[in-house]
RNA sequence: GCGCGGAUGGUGGAAUUGGUAUACACGAGAGACUUAAAAUCUCUUGGCCUCACGGCCGUGCGGGUUCAAUUCCCGCUCCGCGCACCA
């Protein structure tokens, strides 16, 4: 018997896969279906990759794979993300030319991807970095800037000093280089952008049909940040100046007390009066100063200066005064707000610490859910007073105990005609409790509307509430003259106790108030103290609103995006050169298209120089040329292009990748895109939102087929390293594949423990002893074939060969639908299940050449394939088999076979599990609670009980339910 | 702070529409084979009680719905991720 012996016949396999070009893909072979998949682009560094990389790589290859055996012509390319910072800093690290360190790296990245068995078709592999490639990354530069998306503008951007360089918006994190962690400044530079924003709805409402990982979906629409308002033009007060903000509660507009605009406004030193120019000067150039880190790591606390200017609230008048505050950002919207206290808690707290009024414009509508009004009941209006009264001692509050009533609330009543809310309070608290001694504490800044069924009078209130707190300095009481004290008692709750008084439908605002003395209503409502527009519903109010502004135009609505565009300059050496020509006389020219690629050239000294060029300024012979238009002496840009735009198309050159005519051929595209399997752990939002704004470009342009680019787009997780830390070449604590695959393991231990390790979308911790677990598990396969081989012709038992058959069906339909699902790990336990049963039979002597274990062992090995791609492949070979398992060969399950004749049923009584009886299949259910009611240990329970209930579930179970 | 996930043995993790909780693997223990070890094979392995049959408890915590809850509902705690003054 042979033993098993991976790394010996995983290299023979390579070998004739290679060979015989087992992957390669025929584009023009239409006869089978296609299925296109694979993982995101591997970016090239020093350190390879780990087997966090190498799961990542197999989710993919797995799905690839399965499709293959299944009849399709499955296309898993491969290629490189070559351009870049990490290349560029990895470079500068070793003191060699980029060109140059990249090659070396990738022969490492090769070597491993090659010998871990994935089924790339290597024929036709590309690299971002290649002339043959910019080429077209440049040309579609042109496209865009043809169309208008590619366009030049000065403004302030990320830039990281230590990667010397501007950063994209997505390539910032928590305010920090993505690529070397340190934080970013602002520099004001002249920079080139891609228009991703005229994409933006587009690209949002897209989003949710996506069959995509829902985090990653969520994630974009965040980023997209899409919000519908309106633009509310304010008149500044002495100017002719206008001031316009953007809201999405137009709503609110009554309730605006004050306005603000970010320091960098241009409005800021216009409207400022001589008084404040000095304070409003220092403290813009203070905002100036502070980096973004320091913004984001502050407390909340608001700071801000009055500029001594007003604007006028167009909706009533209302002169307002106009502040400047940090906390309003001078990049989204218009960098101005209109401020509304009561109902925001930002402009809530900054009008606390500046003493500005809150006027309440929406009330809120609340309903007492155990005390409905009834249909029936008359309904009255009032006004109330709730009165909150503290002991003068102790945390304790005086609330009403109810006799005739489930009730327990505070002391209420009616204002009445010229009262105030403290006024009547008061008397109410005298009336009804005959305490007289009180000191007013506070009003809770929000009267709120409630409707319930008032009980004690037999009327449905809708009352309208305004809460005092009031504390007693004493507990002297005078006598009380009312009968009311026959209706309930009072009480001294604890605050703890207060959140189950009832009815009272405004308790969770009134122990918010207590507890954090801060009650900001932001929901919504019904509009008061809003001139003719109170009474209505904000929702409809904001239509309104915004219609009555737009009539006398001083506003409108609008929609603004979080999103900016993409910025897309790098002062670095190592990209693909903007394709443009700068002219004195014509200004920004594209280089032709028959002109390109412009060639990235050759200099000695490639690092960045920090100012805001890139090192390709020192290439002068380069950057001196002639304009293409005019024929006069021009300058070349010396910006390179973010290595994402090369990677925001790379699947379409997958699918022609030697195309001298052209990026990619639309006839090819139109059979082979979009993408049917596409997974990554990284790159949720920039990588995935630019190649899909791409995509929607290109299809506008009638060059591919679908407007998205990934039908299916799996974000999974990455492994942790053995300790629990995430795995990284700094930590030192990675584990390369190569070690593992060369320590005896071979490939596809390691890729069977990649797969069974955990959910493709957990971050499990590596587990040493995980591949010599998934090695026992391969040999015993190799060892059940080998005995299979060597065994003699044999005529199984009838229960045996049943056994064998549903065994191998079952794992047919199980593997089967867990690819399709992506579990994979589930996938692995089940055809270990299947070989432990199999197992079982082989130490009893059962395997033998017979139809059952043919087929048995075939297809256990067809449905490892995916995973383990060289044992199965060995393997299928010495059964006999001259052909590839990898192609068209995927078992296909009989339900027959699942089927068995007899079913368990499991017993309860009172819940609990009692029994397990096995009935025939075709079992009535009488027969089967007959014998249930039978079971031994089933009457031990029921003894002499009658039985109250019994419930059957076919083919499950029976209950029994027993009175007391 | 807001949003979205999650919490199951010593460990990684399984469990259709609510219906045998802990599949599979790792680790641990015992045994077989062996001069011995490794490899391999078999058995045991949630806790407590019991000679055993079996019983009680058990899926982060506290309640609820149900004949029946890891699964559904309400309230909490902790952890992870995302967003983070976006008007």
């Amino acid at each position: 018997m042979k033993r098993y012996n991976p790394v010996e016949i995983e290299k023979k396999w390579q070998e004739v896969w290679d060979k015989n070009q087992t992957y390669k893909v025929d584009f023009s072979d239409h006869t089978k279906p296609k299925y296109y998949g694979f993982s995101m682009l591997p970016g090239i560094t020093g350190a390879g990759i780990h087997t966090g990389h190498g799961r990542t790589f197999q989710f993919s290859d797995i799905k690839v794979r399965a499709k293959r055996q299944q009849g399709y012509n499955s296309y898993s390319p491969i290629g490189w993300d070559s351009f870049g910072l990490p290349v560029e800093n990895y470079a500068i690290k070793i003191g060699k030319k980029p060109r140059v360190a990249h090659d070396e790296a990738l022969v490492n990245f090769k070597n491993q991807l090659k010998r871990l068995g994935y089924s790339y078709d290597w024929s036709k592999e590309i690299s971002t970095a290649d002339p043959r490639y910019y080429r077209w990354t440049q040309w579609i530069f042109n496209q865009l800037f043809e169309h208008g998306l590619a366009y030049q503008k000065q403004s302030p951007q990320w830039w990281c000093e230590t990667d010397q360089t501007v950063l994209a918006n997505e390539q910032v994190v928590d305010g920090k280089c993505w690529r070397c962690g340190n934080p970013v400044v602002k520099k004001n530079l002249k920079q080139w952008f891609f228009k991703i924003t005229e994409y933006a709805d587009e690209i949002l409402e897209a989003t949710d049909d996506l069959n995509w990982t829902e985090m990653v979906k969520t994630m974009q629409k965040n980023w997209i940040g899409k919000s519908e308002g309106a633009e509310v033009e304010f008149k500044v007060d002495g100017h002719d100046d206008i001031m316009t903000v953007f809201t999405t509660r137009v709503d609110t507009l009554f309730g605006a007390t004050f306005v603000v605009l970010a320091p960098e406004h241009e409005l800021v030193k216009k409207i400022t009066t001589d008084k404040y120019r000095k304070k409003v000067e220092e403290y813009v150039l203070q905002a100036a100063r502070k980096s973004e880190i320091e913004r984001m790591n502050e407390t909340r606390e608001k700071t801000g200066v009055f500029t001594g200017g007003y604007a006028i609230n167009p909706v009533n008048g209302e002169k307002i005064p106009i502040w400047v505050a940090d906390y309003v950002l001078s990049g989204y919207g218009t960098g101005a707000i209109m401020a509304v206290p009561a109902h925001d808690e930002r402009d809530y707290d900054f009008a606390t610490k500046f003493d500005i009024p809150i006027i309440q414009v929406i009330e809120p509508e609340l309903l007492d859910q155990e005390n409905p009004p009834r249909p029936d009941a008359k309904d009255t209006k009032r006004n109330v007073v709730m009165c909150l009264i503290k002991h003068p001692i102790d945390d304790l509050y005086l609330t009403l105990r109810w006799n005739k009533f489930d009730w327990h609330n505070f002391v209420m009543g009616g204002i009445e005609e010229g009262e105030d809310s403290q006024k009547a309070g008061r008397r109410e608290i005298l009336e009804e409790t005959g305490y007289k001694n009180l000191k007013h504490l506070k009003t809770l800044p929000l009267v709120m509307n409630s409707k319930f069924y008032a009980a004690h009078k037999e009327v449905n209130r809708n009352i309208h509430t305004t809460v005092e707190l009031f504390q007693l300095e004493n507990l002297d009481q005078a006598e009380t003259k009312r009968e009311e004290h026959e209706d309930f008692k009072t009480e001294w709750t604890k605050y703890d106790n207060l959140s189950q008084l009832k009815p009272v439908a405004e308790l969770p605002y009134i122990l918010q108030w207590l507890k954090d003395d801060r009650v900001i209503y932001t929901d919504e409502g019904v509009l008061i103290n809003s001139g003719s527009f109170s009474g209505m519903e904000t929702s409809q109010a904001r239509e309104e609103i915004v219609a009555w502004l737009e009539q006398r135009g001083v506003g409108r609505i609008k929609t603004t995006y979080k999103m900016r565009d993409w910025l897309i300059s790098r002062q670095r050496y190592w990209g693909a050169p903007i394709p443009i020509i700068h002219c004195p006389d014509c200004g920004a020219v594209a280089v032709p298209d028959d002109q390109l690629p412009v060639i990235l050239p050759e200099v000695e000294d490639f690092k960045p120089k920090g100012g805001a060029t890139s090192a390709l300024a020192g290439a002068t012979d380069w950057v001196n040329t002639v304009c293409p238009k005019c024929g006069k002496p021009a300058k070349r840009e010396t910006d390179t292009m973010d290595g994402y735009a090369c990677s925001s198309w790379y699947f379409l050159r997958y699918l022609d990748p030697f195309n001298d005519k052209q990026a990619w051929d639309p006839k090819v595209e139109n059979h082979w895109g979009p993408v049917d399997f596409y997974n990554g752990a990284d790159h949720a939002v920039a990588h995935l939102l630019y190649a899909r704004f791409w995509q929607r470009f290109f299809y506008k342009l009638g060059l591919v087929s679908h407007p998205e680019p990934f039908k299916r787009m799996m974000y999974n997780a990455y492994i942790l390293a053995p300790d629990g830390a995430k795995m990284s070449k700094s930590r030192g604590n990675t584990i390369d594949p190569l070690e593992i695959m060369d320590s005896g393991y071979g490939a596809d231990s390691l890729r069977v423990y990649e797969m069974f390790i955990a959910p493709y979308d957990l971050e499990a911790p590596w587990d040493t002893r995980g591949v010599p677990g998934a090695y026992r598990f391969l040999n015993r396969v190799w060892t059940l074939i080998q005995d299979y081989i060597d065994s003699d012709e044999k005529t199984l038992e009838k229960s045996v060969e049943q056994e064998i058959l549903m065994t191998a069906h079952k794992t047919i339909k199980k593997v089967t639908a867990d690819i399709e699902d992506e579990k994979f790990n589930t996938a692995v336990s089940s055809m270990m299940e299947a070989v432990n049963s199999y197992y079982k039979l082989k130490e009893k002597g059962l395997v033998g050449k017979s139809d059952a274990w043919t087929f048995a062992l075939e297809s256990l090995l067809q449905l490892l394939a995916p995973f383990a791609p060289h044992i199965t492949e060995e393997l299928w070979q010495q059964l006999g088999h001259n052909d590839t398992i990898h192609i068209d060969h995927w078992p296909k399950w009989d339900d027959k076979y699942l089927q068995s004749d007899v079913m368990t049923i499991i017993v309860q009584v009172n819940g609990k599990l009692r029994a397990k009886i096995v009935v025939p299949k075709n079992s009535s259910e009488d027969e089967i609670t007959k014998q249930a009611l039978e079971n031994d240990n089933v009457k031990v329970f029921v003894s002499d009980k009658k039985p109250a209930k019994v419930i059957y579930v076919p083919g499950r179970l029976v209950s029994i339910v027993l009175h007391d």
